[in-house]
DNA sequence: ACTACATCAAGAAATAGGGTTGATCCAGAT
DNA sequence: ATCTGGATCAACCCTATTTCTTGATGTAGT
């Protein structure tokens, strides 16, 4: 993908996937394309930096980022991989308004359409469709991260990971194992040998 | 250089580069001191992006960034390389605060000391020896930038090239080729075909 | 003592970035 | 009309970086 087709990122497939959650008018629509503003971030490019208050709502257009949590001895643990079609923030410093303990940053050249958390603030003013829109979505992301949750206190490394495939396939062969050794909570040697295991299964 | 050593900079070449230009006392330094950031930039990573308004004086303690326009065909065109004790912005968009059409990004780990906006504004209002400090900053930016258009309008490339050679012979070893052609308005090919010539004379 | 992992070091393999070359084309100057 | 100063496209090569694997060794809990 060259430099043209990634800045040329338009809106639609945000209004897609809003109409798809519920039909938006023209209006409505109108106010998506005014309020969300497309912005490129480059492979390991910083979206939101540890200590600094979140302030975007970030939907994946193309390319992939990550939320993760740097711990005291500097080990990541990769908190949520969102690719196309799905949002990504720190939700927590987003509507309380203070300072994140989380990094997001972008494992590929990233298209993101965001909107900034005045902006939000009005479109919700705007129309109370947007409020059931941003409630179903975040449900949504409840309900995966509830599912993640009950993986990660349940299972042993090898199951996480054959339940990480199942989920993520197609996150499976476009990102590095470092990336998915720190999502499965396992060292990127551990991974490697499941994963020799895994092949002589088969 | 590893990110720790890059992380320990400290405000030395700032100070030393102002103490150049003009002598400064003890509180100025230490104005200096607070009102500038350190800030590292990984390679690839934008510094400034087209539609936002350049928020930040950068002067370059490690490291290289490029100030450059994507055209409508989606070429890029170099206007300025800074390197070590150097600076950089869109000096347009700084201090109209307005939008910026340019880029400014990271083409090796570059470590900067940055002032935003506001906080050089009160450094002036603290001393009219920052006026002048600027001021002959600026000119000397200025005229460089003056040399270029000259060189630009009346040469060839070839002409540019060798040119580019005897002015910034520390940046022709450190610089992919594409971005020097990107700087002297070439295609990359063309730019090595000169270069090809160049070797067959020496 | 066995299982389920971690850590460190060394290499191998895969990919990306950068550079060169040939072929072909085109616009403006002569 | 053709020569010069370029551009564009495709193919290929080289090298550096990133990613993956493997072996050796260690450790906490059952």
């Amino acid at each position: 993908m060259n430099k043209e087709d990634i800045l040329q990122t338009n809106i639609d497939p945000l209004l897609t996937y809003f109409d798809k959650l519920i039909p938006l008018n023209s209006e409505e629509k109108k106010w998506v394309t005014d309020l969300f503003k497309p912005r490129l971030y480059r492979k390991r490019q910083y979206v939101l930096q540890e200590g600094v208050v979140c302030n975007q709502f970030n939907f994946v257009v193309r390319g992939c980022l990550r939320l993760y949590k740097i711990d005291d001895k500097g080990n990541t643990h990769i908190i949520q991989f969102s690719a196309e079609n799905l949002w990504l923030m720190d939700i927590g410093s987003f509507h309380q308004r203070n300072a994140s303990a989380l990094n997001i940053d972008a494992l590929e050249d990233t298209m993101v359409l965001q909107i900034s958390y005045d902006n939000l603030i009005s479109l919700y003013l705007k129309s109370p469709k947007f409020d059931r829109i941003f409630r179903v979505l975040i449900e949504n992301s409840f309900v995966s991260l509830q599912q993640r949750l009950l993986q990660n206190i349940s299972s042993t490394a090898e199951e996480r990971y054959l339940s990480f495939l199942q989920t993520y396939s197609h996150l499976h062969n476009r990102l590095p194992q470092t990336q998915i050794a720190a999502f499965l909570g396992v060292s990127p040697e551990f991974l490697s040998r499941l994963r020799h295991k895994q092949a002589k299964k088969a």
